[in-house]
DNA sequence: CCCCAACATAACCAACCTGTTACGTAACCG
DNA sequence: CGGTTACGTAACAGGTTGGTTATGTTGGGG
């Protein structure tokens, strides 16, 4: 559900403004190039993936940032990380040892 | 656009299983509970984010992970990591004072 | 050779977004 | 109070998605 929240670009945006501070709906509405109700929307869809709580305050409602719902998705590139990690480590190492060589051979 | 693939549990799937071996598409497909011609998409939009390789073995196409483009979510994820890491540690102190409150409690 | 196996693409369809405008509602403000 | 502000939800339009069946195409094996 999470990555699925993610997706979406405009709610990428909400995420990285809540990331520096929380926000009404309408700031949040202001910051993004579509109109409030599309807004509205995106926030539900964020608040059902727990990405972000909301809090009345008078008329008010108040977003912020609920960074643990990404603990999921790091733990899922946890069953990852070790391959891409080796595979840099052998570029970086193929890189040291053969770049020139290779180099001068396609070069030709 | 990685984000955008990750998004179908078919394709995460279809990740999973490349993680621990290179695979046929029609080995993929049987591990699915869709029909091929649906596979062949996903591993399109999988091989389209950079996720998959393909390589052709006689009328086999053999696929296989490409974990680096997994890099790119874990740059996005970095810049929240933080954030959840200081709701974890005081989460963590809350339980070790908690702990010791009750400790101390049940020592009366 | 011919045919089958392995796959991709095409064409199609239902379902689901993602945006819109229109409307409803709760709380403050004059 | 009555209007306005700050939202949300409803209803709707379109494009995209995720699945299907049908139809190539390419390479190997009998």
């Amino acid at each position: 559900m999470v990555l699925q929240a993610l997706a979406d670009p405009s709610r990428r945006t909400v995420l990285e403004i809540l990331r520096d501070h929380p926000a009404t709906a309408g700031e949040l509405a202001d910051a993004l190039p579509i109109a409030r109700p599309g807004v509205s929307r995106h926030l539900r869809v964020l608040r059902e993936a727990g990405l972000v709580d909301v809090r009345a305050e008078a008329q008010r409602r108040i977003y912020s940032l609920r960074p643990e719902a990404l603990v999921e998705v790091d733990e899922w590139l946890e069953g990852y990380r070790a391959l891409w990690q080796n595979r840099l480590d052998a570029l970086h190492t193929e890189i040291a040892r053969g770049k020139i060589a290779r180099r001068e051979k396609a070069g030709q």
